[in-house]
DNA sequence: AACACATACCTAATTTTCTTATGTATAAGA
DNA sequence: TCTTATACATAAGAAAATTAGGTATGTGTT
């Protein structure tokens, strides 16, 4: 994920919330929707996606089927059940980790 | 930074930010203060934060003096003019960050 | 036809940033 | 004396990105 290099540790959790949204993805898709999301903000880069990717399917949490579009191959993506339960507990754990970030970035509202 | 291994890159903003409120810190003082203000859920190594701190001060964000405390020897560190700037651009450009994250994880609430 | 651009997949080298594991040294408390 | 806390530091390795390439098809333009 480009533009700003921030939150590194994160992709894994947004391909998993995406396809909690979207029952099957490819991963062309999946830059296109994280553009369209962030308007143009994130600029989720192939070298980071694919890697990742193919990491959760080795882990189990997605499966892959292959269509023929137009003369193109694409891989859809989508979640196992394993995967189901990553997604949901990926999510809550960088929703608790930025309530945590909040409060070191403003201390005040946290302590009062 | 320890405890979820998320957010790779905000270190640097964290320490930044911490100095604004706090004119002077040394290097286990704030590890001690990230610890206090989340609760112990994040746990700042030192293996992590002196680099960080070295880079800073690379940079000409962070200006350091020594101190003797109890024969202890500690060094403080405050931002220089440039590290003010740069605490509230780092600072500015990771909620601008959670805010775009918020897209992703929450596509609902953004579009309606 | 030639060319650029969008679609669609992929990998490899490098860099950044962390974790883990050490190492040094002093002070305080059991 | 031994452990824990305070206080600094570095080095090896892992994780996760960036950057830079590669292959291939379709579409639109000149």
């Amino acid at each position: 994920m480009s533009s700003s290099k921030l939150l590194k540790g994160s992709l894994a959790t947004i391909v998993l919330r995406l396809l909690e949204e979207q029952e099957k993805m490819y991963g062309y898709e999946i830059t296109q929707k994280v553009k369209q999301l962030t308007a143009g903000e994130f600029k989720l880069t192939e070298g980071a996606l694919y890697p990742t990717l193919h990491k959760l399917e080795a882990e189990g949490y997605l499966t892959t089927e292959t269509q023929q579009v137009d003369g193109r191959v694409r891989k859809y993506y989508s979640l196992t059940k394993e995967g189901n339960a990553e997604a949901k507990a990926k999510v809550s754990e960088l929703e608790d980790f930025l309530v945590t970030l909040q409060k070191v970035l403003n201390p005040k509202l946290g302590l009062g």
